[in-house]
RNA sequence: GGGCCUAUAGCUCAGCUGUGGUUAGAGCGCACGCCUGAUAAGCGUGAGGUCGAUGGUUCAACUCCAUCUAGGCCCA
């Protein structure tokens, strides 16, 4: 017989090689098997709910790292709120409708908006969908998400379709709904409104020219401006200057005749060079805003403008004097809304002049009028000064001619009626905001917010139910149709209100509320696809039985300060006057190993699918907890590859534990925790400590500490130490002795606590050694967060001070290692020469000394009273004595045993008693 | 251009917050060594940082202030 089998080596069909990229479909499998998803509602039903609402993500293209990032975050947090005890379902969701898709099925089919039918094409666009929710869907499961994924909600469900009418409604009953104007991209040939997606750039050449703006009241004082756009001029409704730069009054002569030009200080040489021929004195100079108000006279049409202040104006061209046509310019825009101007767009949709513009300009083509403007301001001697220049200009991306910014009439919801800015605001205040500066963004952005554009002139979405009169053109926004529309769009979709005649709309005797007559037509606009997923908080935290309002937590990316976090808000306080949210979670955005943004065109994108393929799921949940998604994230296969590291050391340290107790029963075998020996007591109190630390992390949503703390515990207190320790014991000493029993007791608590403790973050893997371990039936899933026992400061104390002598003895016996005095450390005997406390400290320790610092001999003896000058001295020797071939120990008592020549005398004590042979045979 | 934010070893993170003060820490990786009874593992030792740059406040700054650089989100 082989004494090497009688020792209790570990054993475990626990693969060292991890192989999760095909293992995780097998355990996803099982785990839908056994609908576990199920599972979980079933066991938590009734319990406080805890509702992390999903934020839908678009339904176009695989999903990518961010996407992946965000949507693990949110499971980790599921997971660990579920374990926890709560009721935590998860309802995904897809934004469906909206301009992407419409952009690419139109790409797609190749052909323009009036080259097909609306509702054919929503539904392609709806199929469309469809498809990539199917797609998206089951990446997301790949990674791990738990959810109802049988069940998500969409933007485009009937039922969520006619809430978003309702709540529209119910803002328009409360007076926040309002017709204005507002300018956007509009191409002239294909006579239709422009995102901004779907603008290219290209270069072009404009008229460049200096235009005089007569000052009123003052004879030969005008306001200098330059433009690149006459045909804007038509449009002007004021002059914006900066508050805080200087301007320049210049006296100089223009064609023989003195005039006083206003123009910024900094401009004044520049503009000189270009426009003036003469000479020029700056008669005094003022700040901007000593200019406000001050009023000049349109070069060409009757009207009055004003200079006002803005921010925005900038000195490295033009003339500081900035020509504002508040419909024809989103800064423009922005500045009448501030100041209060005229929002004019004297243009047609096939970009023709209207009366508005004067009788001379009405049915001309705005570019072919430049010359026709310039003429005419040259005629009354207002041009200063003409040119050509060349610039980069927004075109049609699918004609490719030039667009025009222009102002069409658009439905608002107002930010400011019912004080809805300043409660939004008191609302923030209230919210949870994690990281908390996050506050401050929300709060500055909804400060600074205009009010909601929610209509677009698209073909994919849910159509604004508003009603126009055909004789008086009256905009009707009545509840009754709302209500009908509403009712019918439930039942057959949102293309309801395309397909559907009008009397099915319209109430009986219903009569245009401002001429009386009798004869509607439908709006064809449709609502801001942010006004979908801003009421989502309606449509599905109200509606579906098992979720509840307001969520408890929204966990979004950074942009959604703009986006979700705050149209969700705005319609929640319009419609409940309360948030529809506690907490808000943000993280920041995934970049490349060197921080810089994905892009295709860089090459630097990483895709969380190649991942999954190559590395597992595990991994990639595994990086997303170790990130500090309070700032921006890095990943690259530089990255991974330290988290693939970090994941085989952590299944390495279980491993070897399933290993150790493949013979334990935990029922059977387990030893009373006062009956421990006192380094298993030790380390259980660590493992209490660490159960603590990372719940509190958990809590915190401190993932990347979770990481630290449990890559850290399995290195420093399990690998290099504890386990490391052990093995003497648990190889050696006979199998159901109690000493070893005692060992097994705490390795069992320990992986079945830090399998429970990594099981939100490494879902696969955890239900894996779920699996290995002794007496554990049901999933992972349905084990609860661990409860941290008691924690013994004093065995902490106590057990760290030894941890410090070890360190200093881990140095000396490496000295001896290089002087290849020694080996392996067994080969080794220690001497350890210190004060009388320290000696005492020691050798309470007993014949456990030994196995801590791994050598054979362990010699302890006093300082005399002469020779204390450091506080410790160790030394090593080689051991005296033989090997004993079964555990390794040097020791002078092999070869006295006559039975076991070659054991030690522990050995053959432990050989004494019914050992079992270990190997098969 | 504006608002908000970030910058500490090769990598991921601590420390820094209205309270500045001994040689700035950890894990991983790396180098070297040991072991061959966790073995495509395990253990030990060690080398790595002028704390993004510059200037300022101070007896003293990674920590406070200013500017700049690089990067990010949002807006223009």
């Amino acid at each position: 017989m082989e004494y090497k089998d009688t020792l209790n080596l570990p054993k475990t069909s626990f693969k060292m090689k991890a192989n999760l990229s095909q293992k995780e479909p097998e355990i996803l499998k099982n785990l839908e098997e056994q609908n576990i998803y199920q599972k979980i509602r079933d066991k938590y039903k009734g319990k406080p709910s805890y509702i992390l609402h999903d934020g839908p993500p678009y339904a176009n293209g695989d999903i990518h790292v961010g996407q992946a990032f965000n949507k693990i975050m949110k499971d980790m947090v599921i997971k660990y709120k579920t374990m926890k005890g709560f009721d935590a379902p998860y309802v995904p969701g897809w934004d469906c409708h909206g301009l992407p898709i419409e952009y690419q099925l139109f790409k797609e089919l190749g052909v323009s908006r009036h080259q097909i039918d609306q509702v054919k094409f929503r539904k392609k666009a709806r199929n469309y969908a469809n498809k990539y929710i199917e797609r998206q869907k089951k990446e997301f499961k790949r990674l791990g998400i738990f959810g109802e994924w049988n069940k998500p909600y969409l933007t485009m469900d009937f039922n969520y379709e006619a809430e978003i009418i309702r709540d529209f409604g119910r803002l328009a009953k409360d007076g926040y709904i309002y017709k204005g104007k507002k300018p956007v991209y509009w191409c002239i040939k294909c006579e239709t409104a422009l995102a901004e997606a779907e603008v290219e750039y290209a270069d072009k050449t404009s008229p460049s020219i200096w235009i005089k703006f007569p000052v009123k009241n003052k004879s030969a004082a005008y306001i200098l401006i330059w433009t690149t756009t006459p045909w804007t001029i038509p449009a002007n409704v004021a002059v914006a200057v900066h508050p805080e730069f200087k301007y320049a009054f210049v006296k100089t002569s223009v064609n023989g005749t003195e005039q006083v030009l206003v123009m910024a200080e900094s401009r004044v040489s520049a503009v000189a060079d270009t426009c003036l021929s003469g000479k020029y004195e700056i008669l005094k100079t003022v700040k901007g805003k000593d200019l406000e108000n001050m009023e000049y006279r349109h070069p060409f049409l009757d009207r009055i403008g004003k200079v006002v202040i803005a921010d925005y104006v900038e000195m490295d061209e033009g003339t500081g004097c900035v020509h504002t046509a508040p419909g024809h310019g989103t800064d423009d825009y922005l500045t009448g809304i501030k100041f209060n101007l005229p929002i004019l767009s004297p243009v047609n949709n096939k970009g023709e002049f209207t009366e508005e513009a004067g009788s001379d300009l009405k049915g001309q083509n705005v570019f072919e009028s430049n010359a026709k403007i310039i003429d005419k301001l040259s005629s009354k001697n207002l041009l200063l000064h003409e040119d050509k220049a060349q610039h980069s200009y927004p075109h049609c991306w699918r004609c490719r001619e030039p667009v025009i910014f222009r102002a069409t009439p658009q439905w608002f919801m107002s930010v400011d009626k019912h004080k809805l800015r300043e409660r939004a605001l008191a609302a923030v205040k209230k919210v949870e905001w994690i990281p908390s500066r996050t506050m401050n963004r929300m709060d500055a952005m909804l400060m600074n917010r205009p009010d909601w554009c929610l209509s677009r002139q698209r073909y994919w979405g849910v159509a604004i139910p508003v009603l126009y009169c055909t004789s008086c053109e009256e905009p009707i926004l009545d509840q009754r149709v709302i209500g009908n529309v509403a009712e019918l769009v439930s039942v057959n979709g949102s293309d309801a209100w395309f397909e559907v005649d009008i009397e099915k709309i319209i109430p009986e005797n219903f009569t245009c509320p401002k001429c009386g007559k009798t004869s509607f037509e439908k709006e064809k606009d449709i609502i801001d696809v942010w006004f979908d997923s801003g009421v989502s908080h309606e449509a599905v935290l109200k509606k579906r039985e098992n979720l509840s309002w307001p969520a408890d937590l929204y966990l979004e990316g950074s942009d959604q300060h703009r986006g979700w976090f705050q149209t969700s808000l705005l319609a929640s306080m319009g419609l409940n006057n309360k948030s529809c949210y506690r907490s808000v979670l943000t993280h920041g955005f995934v970049m490349d190993g060197e921080g810089k943004k994905m892009s295709k065109s860089v090459g630097n994108v990483i895709d969380p699918q190649d991942i999954t393929a190559k590395y597992g799921a595990d991994i990639l949940r595994l990086w997303v907890c170790s990130s500090d998604y309070r700032d921006d994230i890095r990943i690259s296969d530089d990255i991974l590859r330290h988290i693939v590291d970090a994941y085989r050391r952590i299944r390495n340290t279980v491993r070897f534990i399933l290993g150790n107790i493949s013979d334990f029963n935990p029922v059977k075998d387990r030893i009373a925790h006062n009956e421990l020996t006192e380094i298993d007591k030790w380390m259980s109190s660590k493992l209490q400590e660490l159960i603590k630390n990372v719940g509190d992390a958990y809590e915190k949503f401190a993932f990347n500490k979770v990481y630290i703390l449990l890559g850290n515990f399995c290195a420093n207190e399990l690998s290099s130490f504890y386990l490391d320790v052990l093995k003497d014991r648990l190889y050696t000493a006979k199998k159901d002795s109690s000493q070893r029993r005692s060992s097994q007791t705490v390795l069992y608590e320990i992986i079945e606590n830090i399998t429970r403790l990594m099981c939100p973050v490494l879902a696969f893997t955890s239900e894996e050694i779920w699996k290995h371990i002794p007496e554990k039936k049901d999933s992972v899933f349905l084990a609860e967060f661990p409860i941290p026992g008691k924690i013994s400061k004093l065995l902490h104390q106590k057990w760290q001070k030894m941890l410090n002598i070890r360190e200093k003895a881990l140095k000396i016996i490496e000295e001896a290692r290089e002087k290849k005095l020694i080996g392996n450390s067994l080969e080794a005997e220690v001497t350890i020469h210190c004060a009388k406390e320290t000696a005492e400290f020691l050798e309470g320790f007993e014949e456990t000394l030994t196995l801590i610092f791994i050598v054979s001999k362990v010699n302890i003896t006093q300082f005399l009273k002469t020779d204390s000058k450091e506080e410790l001295k160790i030394v090593v020797k080689r051991a005296s004595g033989e090997k004993c071939v079964r555990c390794w120990n040097w020791s002078e008592s092999v070869g006295k045993n006559k039975q076991h020549p070659q054991l030690c005398s522990r050995c053959a004590e432990v050989m004494k008693g019914d050992i079992q042979c270990n190997s098969v045979c």
